[in-house]
DNA sequence: CCTATTTCTTAACTTAAGTGAACGAATCAT
DNA sequence: ATGATTCGTTCACTTAAGTTAAGAAATAGG
């Protein structure tokens, strides 16, 4: 796992063994069963998190409904906005499977960050590359229909579909649970 | 105009007189008129733009066709995909308005960054707030209908739906400029 | 293993968005 | 000023998504 994570790391900055020896230290590394809540709604956190294994999903409760956002699998890593703005939670997160992730909490990255430059340097260009994805995929939900965007998420992590209940996939792709199996179905209909 | 700049950053990090003229001294203030575009498709740039007045889009042109998908007002700021990605650009940035934008490269950036570790910091920390934001707004536009986009545009960017031509509108809010007339027909008839 | 709950699908109906055509209004270029 | 293009609205029609109800399939818990 830690080997995981360095070669990750090494990516954006290349690590002395003791800046890795800094990082272990911490002892960040959790493993979490499926179903784990990791934040609630109206709670205050400054945990982020970063995934070695498993999934971990971002919803709303909406009207008593799941509205599922975000997913987060293998080398991606969440720091939710309650955390950024210090305000509670809009959303939960959870861990869709048995998860090993990395959790820190900001005021220990702000310590580190101003130890070592380098770490500065690299959560920069990494929230930089992060926020580019982000404005790219919003820029493709935007410009693009529900099957568009179904038929594009099944080339782009075809695993999550695996992965993940449809339910939980219908609000990611921003329609009813209903609508996702209509539009499976007549996805189907036209390759025959 | 420099006032406008550093009020802004001073929001982040504290500046010295002499981190101040370092700014100044970079020369990057621009006076654009209306119509300019500052990126084409295709282009590869390493230019970041920062609103002090005026308004800026972002679209794509798919088919033929204008798919604007981003504005960026007084106070905002983008460092378009191509720039971090050095990948040519997927899409278009012009004036909407006559503005004056700050301009800066990415290998000047870099420079500066790494003679005064503050401004790494706030370029951190900006990114990782801009990064919550357009979380909260992919969400926002996930769990939310077209109408309930608009209803919520005239909220949270009242300016903009004065300022900005209809069609640009439209595609923001993911729809046809077609729909977006009826749905605005609708919405007065509701209201009497 | 069996029940209870959750999840997924199907179908019928309603509502809204996509599409194409037509028209007036606004804007632009000459 | 005027003719041409672009822009916004309206209408009729098509297509797809929202909604409600019902039942089958899968899953979880005892």
């Amino acid at each position: 796992m830690k080997n995981i994570l360095f070669d990750f790391m090494s990516k954006y900055v290349s690590l002395t063994e003791e800046e890795k020896n800094a990082i272990i230290s911490l002892d960040l590394f959790r493993s979490l069963k499926k179903g784990t809540i990791l934040l609630k709604e109206g709670q205050k956190s400054k945990n982020s998190y970063f995934v070695l294994k498993g999934c971990i999903r971002a919803y709303y409760v909406l009207e008593g409904e799941e509205k599922t956002t975000a997913f987060y699998t293998e080398m991606e890593a969440l720091t939710p906005p309650c955390v950024i703005n210090k305000t509670p939670s809009e959303y939960y997160v959870s861990c869709t499977e048995d998860c090993i992730l990395l959790v820190s909490n900001s005021d220990m990255e702000a310590e580190i960050n101003s130890k070592f430059p380098k770490f500065e340097l690299m959560c920069r260009i990494l929230s930089e590359e992060l926020l580019a994805k982000e404005r790219i995929d919003f820029d493709e939900f935007k410009t693009s229909s529900p099957e568009q965007r179904y038929l594009n998420l099944i080339q782009k992590r075809p695993d999550l579909v695996q992965r993940v209940p449809q339910h939980q996939l219908a609000s990611y792709l921003g329609i009813q649970p209903h609508s996702l199996s209509r539009l499976r179905a007549r996805i189907l209909e036209k390759k025959t």
